[in-house]
DNA sequence: CCACAAATGATACAAAGTATCAGTTGCGGG
DNA sequence: CCCGCAACTGATACTTTGTATCATTTGTGG
């Protein structure tokens, strides 16, 4: 098989992990999707694609994901289900509204002055960031 | 009864709600723990204290909280229970080690020109943020 | 192509969160 | 001070989300 993999499908197979078709299937449904889903929502678009999969799988793999820092899990509501993020290469950040959930993308936060004194402060290796503002949108502000 | 009321829940009268045992012992266990704190742990320490308390409130009441900003859920460890943070008032920010969970938190984030640039180009008025970063922290670098 | 560890799907389970509803309680008005 | 009512509560039963277990399958290095 000499499918092409993408660069987040090479990242698992570098740390050790095998390619395998749940795996697969999840992170398809990840970079076709886009933005941000719920298990839920991850759970209903892999059995729609492939209902072979179990949800056994499918929850371990997210973890792996996670762990991988291919996703990260967010809040957007209340007390829910996780939202998941898929990482794309280490910026993505997010206004919210807080009333309709809306969901705005900006990407020139300038958070490397604060990153580096905070590395040096604490003496610490960073590699990411996820930072997110709430608020009330144009629409609902009306 | 006179007894003084925190701020916060002088924030929950003045926004219409009722001043009740099940939400004063909320309160109260959020800011006796002073951090982070999963629903879990919540329902353990309200059992603790009145353990007449049942888990239906405590559920309404962290999402009452929520709603009046008066805590935010969060994520801090992978794909499980959200810690809710007690808003102290504005800030809250962590470094979050993948490796060993470890969680640093410091509050000197200067965000406010970029929020301001922010809700100009978007019309959006905002209200808060998260930003947390993630690394590995000098234990785990060794 | 083989062997074996890694991963899977199924099942059954545990935990987290929610709907419902009759009974209780905080609080404003008399 | 107490009355009345809406807001809130606790109990119960339930749904949903996530996990442990284990026999079977599958990816991958040799």
């Amino acid at each position: 098989m000499t499918e092409q993999l993408s660069k987040r499908a090479r990242r698992m197979v570098d740390a050790g992990y095998k390619v395998t078709k749940a795996r697969m299937t999840v992170l398809r449904v990840f970079e076709e999707s886009g933005g941000h889903i719920t298990s839920k929502e991850v759970l209903e678009r892999v059995a729609a694609i492939d209902e072979n999969i179990g949800r056994a799988s499918i929850f371990r793999t997210l973890d792996l994901f996670t762990r991988l820092a291919i996703i990260r899990p967010t809040y957007i509501e209340t007390s829910m289900t996780p939202s998941y993020v898929l990482l794309p290469d280490g910026h993505h950040h997010h206004i919210i509204c807080t009333n309709c959930d809306q969901v705005i993308e900006f990407d020139n936060c300038d958070l490397s002055d604060l990153a580096h004194q905070l590395e040096a402060e604490y003496g610490i290796e960073l590699t990411g960031h996820l930072l997110e503002f709430y608020g009330i949108c144009k629409t609902c502000a009306v």
